[in-house]
DNA sequence: ACAATATAGCTAAGCGCTTAGGAATCGTCT
DNA sequence: AGACGATTCCTAAGCGCTTAGCTATATTGT
């Protein structure tokens, strides 16, 4: 660490080494990065999901049917089980999209109690547009990061995120 | 690189290959990376919160006043500037922690505009008996990283942030 | 001194998420 | 076949955040 010790996360160590000496809050400085860095993250590519009027939970669905390939259609469950958010939420995302005439939701042959949500032709049209806008505004946050570093990062991130599964589901 | 190729992160990746080879997707690698293990990480702070009957956002508050040590007061403003929230959120924490009994407001004597929002006994009581609690559950999030690691992580974090800052306020 | 602007704190309305629970359909077991 | 539990999708209510806009007080400029 030969970083210059002046940042919000490095303030708030030194804050806790003087009133809780006793504590070993070192896990802060990492746990509490991850934390503000995703929210910073949100924030920039929210700018960019917007340029396009979209938000980032309606580009997760219409992403998650573009690149499950032709015909772009998959069920709500199966949209839930990616998205990290449970199917209520996938529900609602679906009526909003549905509303702007982005996806269709017809039934399932095969299962009466299924859907299939599909891309309408604007709504292929709308993702095809905005990812290579997205894809670039993601490479500009990683600028700063050599090629080697973004593999470091990826990897250390993926050990935390297995750890805390196993901790909580 | 040398993982296993297997999680979900990984998939995606495959999946933008086939169907937009055209795009370099691979800061997805990272930045998707970051939002979801971010996310794990505050399932898992929340569980500790809930067994002491709180929330994530509340206990920010509480931990802001009890890190800045005696008297454990602050102003809303100065408590907005750390929580990377807005003055209304603050404010609405406020009402619920003041009606839990967990803070006072109070105005301020040199600014009539301001408020002091302090900690009440049983706010630091409670504070204090959360801390520790807390702190062992960042620990064992880390558990899988060595010293080394962890270190890496927070630079590379740092400057990912940096990056995002600049980029977008 | 006074007006104009900035700042501090708050409420209200809207948004997207959650939990809770309902309706329809499927699969299984007898 | 029929009953029962599991699965799929949905709505409704609640929660914490945001934006918009209000009041009150402080600061700045003339």
């Amino acid at each position: 660490m030969l970083c210059g010790m002046e940042d919000q996360v490095t303030r708030i160590l030194n804050q806790w080494a003087v009133e809780r000496p006793d504590l070993d809050v070192s896990p802060m400085a990492v746990v509490g990065r991850i934390s503000r860095t995703a929210r910073k993250i949100d924030a920039v590519l929210a700018a960019t999901f917007a340029r396009h009027d979209l938000d980032s939970a309606s580009f997760d669905v219409l992403a998650t049917l573009r690149r499950s390939g032709k015909p772009y259609a998959l069920s709500p469950r199966e949209l839930t089980e990616t998205a990290m958010v449970t199917s209520a939420a996938i529900a609602q995302r679906l009526n909003r999209l549905e509303e702007k005439q982005l996806v269709t939701r017809t039934k399932d042959v095969q299962d009466g109690r299924g859907k299939q949500v599909t891309l309408t032709p604007a709504g292929l049209d709308l993702v095809n547009r905005v990812l290579p806008d997205h894809v670039e505004t993601e490479h500009s946050l990683l600028a700063g990061l050599s090629k080697q570093e973004r593999g470091q990062l990826a990897e250390l991130l993926a050990k935390v995120e297995q750890t805390a599964t196993e901790i909580r589901g």
